[in-house]
DNA sequence: TTCATGCTTGACGTTTACGTAAAGGACGCC
DNA sequence: GGCGTCCTTTACGTAAACGTCAAGCATGAA
């Protein structure tokens, strides 16, 4: 079986972005496609680091972070210290993560508390309408 | 009892941001503190603000997404058709955070699978080093 | 052939979220 | 009265993450 490829602007269709992003993620050196000719050619795994990247943007990361995140994807082999380095990095993005948790669940917290006093308002001035009615 | 009130740079160090960035804030209108001649006072509800904000910017938030937070926190009185915005940004804001628990726990799959491998290499290299022995 | 469509590479523009001086007022203290 | 410290406003600078032309190549349809 033929691996599936993509253009540039069937990913973009595909993820809801645009060419231009692309091009800029690959120009960050965070994506490096096949080429036939000019053109660039995109393999499911580059379609799998872009999904990683809008993942990681979506819980705010930055492009940078995101770098991080597709390095420590990539099987690079590295020696003791980097492997290491590693590790680090990765307890420290977990570390980040959990932080995140609770703090989601804080404002998921604080929308209840802000949907209640909505909630209330309304009843409040339904009363006061058939009061009036 | 008098309620509590901070300098500037009380609230930057105890929160561990620049008085620059609790300025800005006021700029954009997230902010006003009473004034003792120029000199600003914050309050305790300033302070609570400040750190909705900054909960928001670890999740990635907007400052002008911090500000609707912000404004769903004020209990403004609003109208009816006010109130039924207000509702509705509430239910986007949600699943908003939704997908980042999603998108979180997503994530913390990836870093197990990256932490696996990492440690196999390692272990593979210990290996190999007491062969070299 | 001409035209539309999709791709390419520059390269300058824009928004966000502050950083970083510059210049100065007010207050406690030695 | 001078010094240090904290505060103020004004204003230009900057990094990140793209947006937005401009100009041009390739290719299939009319």
């Amino acid at each position: 079986m033929i691996s599936q490829t993509y253009s540039i602007s069937d990913l973009a269709r595909e993820l809801d972005i645009t060419t231009r992003t692309i091009r800029f993620y690959e120009e960050q050196g965070m994506l490096s496609p096949e080429r036939r000719g000019l053109e660039r050619i995109y393999s499911a795994r580059d379609k799998v680091t872009l999904k990683l990247i809008l993942r990681g943007k979506r819980i705010g990361f930055s492009l940078a972070e995101c770098r991080e995140l597709i390095e420590l994807y990539e099987p690079s082999g590295g020696n003791h210290k980097q492997l290491h380095t590693m590790l680090g990095k990765i307890s420290e993005r977990r570390m980040q993560l959990e932080q995140q948790l609770l703090d989601i669940r804080q404002m998921q917290l604080e929308l209840d508390t802000a949907e209640e006093r909505c909630k209330l308002e309304l009843d409040k001035n339904n009363t006061n309408q058939m009061v009036t009615d």
